[in-house]
DNA sequence: GCGTTAGTGATAATCGTTTTCATGTTACTC
DNA sequence: GAGTAACATGAAAACGATTATCACTAACGC
């Protein structure tokens, strides 16, 4: 899917926004940090990038308890899993091969194919406790 | 929270429901099922009633990809988790000591104290494959 | 049976996300 | 530099799962 898009002051924007948090955040708390910033953007026009962003592998996401979707960009752009603090949202990434075999290994053993997982780590990091 | 709850009607045809399932379904689903099957019962109940046996442990939940959550009575009353299939939702219970082991560890290494994990693996099953 | 109180359910409200669609911009050609 | 087609934006409306309301019903302990 390597995408050919457009740039926009907004993706601009969007994209050092993220690049200068090391928080997960939800598209609502990116635009709000936008808007404050003095960089106004439509929360759609956020909504959408940040989708692209993630379809293009330029940023993690991922589901919180409460089903809101986060958002960051990751200093890998490989496979990795997050280690993240319930209090802060500091956020450490995590690579775990034996999980990938583990996984890979199970999936085989019970006859399936095409076989994806995810995993991830919460906790309250020292700081915070 | 172990909880004194009051027998109805509504909640003893919820958990035959859920007891006779493979599959892990949506509130929707299984209020939809409910009324096919002739157990008229209102969609906010099927909601308190499945929030009610996930505090008390008697049924799993998870969180679709869409967001959706989804509800099933698993065999073990432990701590475990699923391998999926994407195509029919077949459900098979998995153990994983290991990855428990390697969580814990990582959290302590990080500093990290109260550490809890979310793995779920999904795939193809042979019968959809 | 009675009273207390948890449970029910039709309905409205909530809230994150998606869609719509008229308007603004970008990238490209000449 | 125009001209232009395709893509991007954004205010507003729509969507959809879930939750809150609240008048009513039914369990439970006595
Ligand atoms: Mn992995
Ligand atoms: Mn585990
Ligand atoms: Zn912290
Ligand atoms: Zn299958």
């Amino acid at each position: 899917m390597s995408t050919e898009r457009r740039s926009t002051r907004q993706r601009a924007a969007l994209i050092e926004a993220l690049g200068t948090s090391l928080r997960f955040r939800s598209a609502q708390e990116i635009h709000a940090d936008l808007r404050d910033a003095g960089s106004p953007i439509g929360l759609a026009t956020v909504y959408r990038n940040l989708q692209n962003l993630a379809a293009d592998g330029e940023v993690d996401q991922v589901r919180a308890e409460d089903g809101e979707v986060r958002y960051r960009a990751c200093g890998s752009g490989h496979h990795h899993h997050h280690l993240v603090c319930r209090g802060c949202g500091r956020t450490i990434e995590l690579t775990a091969p034996d999980v990938e075999r583990w996984s890979e290994a199970l999936g085989a053993e019970h006859g399936f194919t095409n076989v994806q997982h995810t995993l991830e780590v919460t906790g309250t990091c020292a700081r915070c406790s």
